[in-house]
DNA sequence: TTACTTATTGGACAAATGTCCTTTCTGACC
DNA sequence: GGTCAGAAAGGACATTTGTCCAATAAGTAA
């Protein structure tokens, strides 16, 4: 955590060691809930090892894959996070996963009087918004395929480490339907072996 | 604008000064396009009466409506203007339309060193997120006739003010579909006259 | 009012996607 | 190897959504 803060140049050294002595080290286990819908959202985890994913469930009370985190990144449950209202999303891990978790309160202490860590979370919220505008251009009128082409252009790495049932509610289809997907491309394209 | 800045109730009154001076007049007439895809965002628009729209084109050249904005809010092709990249959207007026337009150059001097001002602009990107966060939860897994009475619900001034084929698109859907979910809705739902 | 343009609706059929299940594959464990 | 559980694939059919047009409806200018 330290470098990966330490990289994005924004802030001084004391700074770094605040935000440092604020964290706690914790594992959470493979497929273990942190933050459960409905709760109010209290921390934040820096992924230092693993893997984890946010999901709700829609109005059929269909589980729906919202996102995936990895190693090296900040993760929480950011609606609830801003507002401070229950959270829609639940965060689980999907591996066996190390994190630091910083509490809010000693967050928005960081916060407080310092234009650092302001720019930080602009910056911070700036790159989560960017992420959702490419999704939604993706969601609203491209078809299944071409979803799932996209997927694998702009994140590879997604198909080496998560379950398909996962993925397939993140592209926002159904597995059968995926797996059909996935059926059509390996007949256009053969794998060379 | 001064008024809309001033109810946030971040800034000294110093800074909506600076503000306001930095703001010119302009009529954007209907139809036009103030940001074209492809442009680097310069400017950010505060509609002062009127209706704009975002728009970019999918892969198959169709248009797509990415957004709305209406009056008393703040509008800009937010990715292009965040990232200095050329812009995925088309920035257009969908009526006759009194804007602000404040210059980039001005903002970041605004932003130079007031934390009210960094504070404002990441409370806008968290803004900006939470929107789309519920957008991207309705158009992963819910129907398009779902889709289409959330909007009713959270937004019913869309449909007294925006043509149909834009709000299709919007939706993530075309036209004829949008036609035969109201015809639906129309055949359970009867208005009381 | 008339003519003309634009917005909206809707019929007929095609394509995409979902539902419900069963089968196949894969990896962990004994 | 054999067994078991979870992940992934796939068959058969139903539903949703799209495509291509034509038909109305509504709005604007002469």
């Amino acid at each position: 955590m330290y470098q990966t803060l330490k990289t994005l140049d924004f802030f001084t050294e004391a700074e770094l060691q605040e935000a440092m002595e604020a964290a706690t080290f914790h594992v959470i286990p493979k497929g273990q809930i942190h933050i459960n819908q409905g709760e109010v959202c209290k921390d934040v985890l820096f992924i230092k090892k693993g893997l984890m994913r946010s999901f709700y469930y829609n109005s059929e009370s269909e589980e729906v894959t919202y996102c995936f985190s990895f190693e090296n990144a900040f993760f929480t449950a950011y609606s609830s996070w801003i507002q401070q209202k229950p959270s829609p999303e639940n965060i689980q891990a999907i591996t066996d996963t190390e994190v630091y978790i910083i509490k809010r309160h000693d967050v928005l202490r960081l916060q407080e009087n310092s234009i650092n860590w302001q720019k930080f979370f602009r910056t911070q919220a700036e790159g989560a918004y960017i992420s959702l505008e490419n999704r939604i251009m993706i969601l609203q009128r491209e078809s299944a395929e071409k979803r799932y082409e996209d997927l694998l252009e702009r994140h590879p790495e997604y198909l080496q480490q998560i379950p398909l049932n996962y993925l397939a509610s993140y592209l926002g289809i159904t597995q059968r339907h995926l797996s059909r997907i996935r059926q059509n491309l390996a007949n256009l394209k053969p794998t060379v072996i």
